[in-house]
DNA sequence: AATTAAACCAACGAAAATACTTGGTTTTTA
DNA sequence: TAAAAACCAAGTATTTTCGTTGGTTTAATT
């Protein structure tokens, strides 16, 4: 699991998309401007997220993107992989030849890692990130400051997330 | 909790360290050429280790550098927070300001993974990585392919890799 | 005393990855 | 037919990582 700005851009943007559902297609051009990511950078990652079956595009006037899989099926994980080709934090890419072909010293804790990553963002869906209700405050701010053309913040009511600890930072 | 492959370096760096203890003073030419990272790019990393009172070095021939502390009380993420200093991971640094000087959607999300990260990475010392019997292997065959210091060659190719941190400021 | 092996230090430079831009084309709606 | 959107490819800029150069100091050995 590689973990980059790139990844995190993906996320925001799917989750974004996740909780306009209700709205029907989100263009790329509304997302850029609420969340402040340059709309082709926008498109390269949403190419990437379309190739992979997360999302599907409807081009056109109306268009816009829509989650093509429901939002408690698509992990954080997911979309992450999805941009961030390489999905490994070994050297190697778990190819255990980081060092003349044969495993460096801390290969395996790397590996360890990694897998400890993945399955804490693979327990995350996008509908357990839209239930928290620090996400729906931010998205209402961002409903107000920018908004476009647009009725109501709806909230889709799925089952709760499973986010162990608290937040903080260090 | 950043991870670069500055961090990987650190951890292999300290880890050669924890395993050579008994052997007295390890000199990073030493570390350099078994571990394969540049002697001067070593010297940046422990001039951090030092100064966060990790390693102790000591001048002259002979010398070379020691844990500054037992193996068992050094953890992965005490070597990794003391060479990466921006140590979260929410683009914002845990400062929340992240888009317009509020929370960006996923704010929470990123600094619960720095959060686990941590958590994960802090529970594993040096001496727990040196009884890893993996660990111990790779050790072995390095001792025997590196005999001390002597071979003329050092086809110092390390491969640029791929475990990005991330930096950007949405 | 001279030599040498090491830590220690600062500043620069190259390479890679990341983020963004430009300039399109196609599709679909109005 | 015009406009809005997805879609696409290539290039540029920025940042970070990694490594280099050229030292100085310290201490052991000869």
């Amino acid at each position: 699991m590689r973990l980059t700005t790139k990844g995190r851009y993906a996320v925001t943007a799917m989750l974004d998309l996740a909780l306009n559902q209700g709205k029907g297609a989100v263009t790329l051009q509304d997302i850029a401007l609420k969340q402040e990511i340059s709309l082709s950078y926008l498109e390269q990652l949403f190419a990437k997220l379309r190739r992979d079956g997360l999302v599907k595009g409807t081009r056109g006037p109306g268009g816009g993107y829509r989650l093509a899989q429901n939002a408690e099926a698509i992990s954080v994980a997911a979309i992450i992989t999805s941009v961030d080709e390489k999905a490994d934090m070994t050297r190697c890419g778990g190819e255990a030849n980081c060092q003349d072909g044969k495993k460096c010293l801390t290969h395996e804790l790397w590996a360890d890692l990694s897998l400890e990553i993945y399955k804490f963002l693979d327990g995350i869906s996008l509908a357990d990130l839209v239930n928290r209700p620090e996400v729906q405050e931010v998205a209402e701010r961002q409903e107000i400051t920018h908004q476009s053309h647009s009725s109501g913040l709806q909230s889709m009511v799925v089952e709760p997330g499973q986010l162990t600890g608290t937040t903080d930072r260090h």
